[in-house]
DNA sequence: ATCGCCTCTTGAACATGTTCAAAAACTGGG
DNA sequence: CCCAGTTTTTGAACATGTTCAAGAGGCGAT
């Protein structure tokens, strides 16, 4: 009862597959039925590893963090100031799932619902939050700011990255660019908001946001 | 070709029995049978009136907009400032939405999808939208507020709303407590946000994001 | 009244995610 | 090698949103 590999390799299989149609014909478009054709196995089979279709999906979640944390790990040797780094990391993220966009489209609806696996806030996506979290994090090393702030700002700023995520998936603009817009110039206005969150007038406002996102969990919704 | 008022009775019917059977067992767990069955008519027909299961929940959109409106009004009577006027308003719409919690999160998937017609941004939605961006206008009568945000201002603050809509849908809280906490916690600050948004130093800061969120049309996505 | 046309209605058929009881394959102990 | 128990696999059956070809009903013109 240890590792039976054969079951790893049919579940991988049966993975891989899935995320190769995906990519093809889309999420919709692509049946359980003709998962298990292509991979050779009975629909009872995927279903015996994957409670369900939304479920394969989260292999694609995993694997996206991972790149982007790979790639986001080559912009923190120069030492850009936050602004650049911020930009960068996120116009990353962008090219990275630029060509998963109608895609991603598809199975959005079901990331957005709360009791789905798939959310950003689940427990099942647990990894993949982490993982994009502690990119924020070593995004912030270095960075100046009101200690009560810097705290929650790995998550604060994955909170922004997710709202970029969702105007991106609703952009049907040319090759997404007003999302390239949004980013490149939205960056520069939260280094300005953080480099005056340390002087009185706005620091009481900032303290008092950064008290209530603690007090309601925003950060652990699911 | 007018008015065949017999063909507005059945469509009157079948939505009628459709919303009442989404508030009594929930939006998943009617089915389009069950709808039909309880009305007296077959499924086709509920095909002819409606082009999907979704489209039944506009009728549901629309009366609570327009619930939501006239509670509203009932509030602006007295000079209050803007943090109150923004926190009264919002808080009525938790009130009155309070009961359909559970059945909003069912069908909310649906909702954010880019392409649903459920979609606050869709063209359908569109009455529901601008009778809650006329909330805002009113809200904002008398108020002091940089001209140049104001044009934008009401779009911004639907915009907001639509946040703690999102919030509300996923807060498992006893009674959705926290999105109470997080109304009437957040609007202050708001206000502050908005006081200060004409002094030197913000009123930069506030001039590019409003010509930002201008410019990649982040109030009409759909 | 009959015909032509449009609106409205029907229910069987279809597509697809999911379930499940049964069978097959495998594994370790004798 | 054989048996009992476990893991894995199967495919038919089910549930439900959706489609569609066929028919019913009504209404004005002839």
């Amino acid at each position: 009862m240890e590792k039976p590999a054969k079951g790893e390799q049919t579940r991988a299989l049966i993975v891989d597959t899935a995320l190769r149609l995906f990519r093809e014909h889309g999420y919709d478009r692509t049946t359980m039925r003709a998962i298990a054709k292509e991979a050779g196995v009975s629909v009872g089979n995927a279903y015996y590893y994957f409670p369900s279709k939304e479920h394969l999906v989260q292999g694609f979640y995993d694997q996206m963090a991972e790149a982007h944390r790979q790639a986001s790990a080559a912009l923190f040797d120069a030492d850009a100031d936050f602004t650049s780094r911020l930009t960068a990391v996120l116009l990353v993220w962008l090219d990275i799932s630029a060509p998963y966009h109608e895609f991603a489209v598809q199975f959005f609806k079901n990331a957005i619902d709360p009791n789905s696996p798939l959310s950003p806030f689940s427990t099942e996506s647990g990894t993949a939050r982490e993982t994009a979290i502690s990119i924020h994090r070593r995004l912030l090393e270095g960075v100046k700011v009101d200690p009560k702030l810097r705290e929650e700002l790995p998550e604060l700023l994955w909170l922004f990255q997710m709202g970029v995520v969702l105007y991106w998936v609703h952009d049907k603009s040319e090759g997404q660019r007003n999302t390239r817009t949004l980013i490149t110039r939205s960056t520069p206005l939260i280094g300005k908001l953080l480099a005056m969150s340390r002087v009185p007038g706005l620091r009481s406002v900032t303290r008092e946001a950064v008290q209530l996102f603690r007090d309601i969990g925003l950060s652990r919704l699911g």
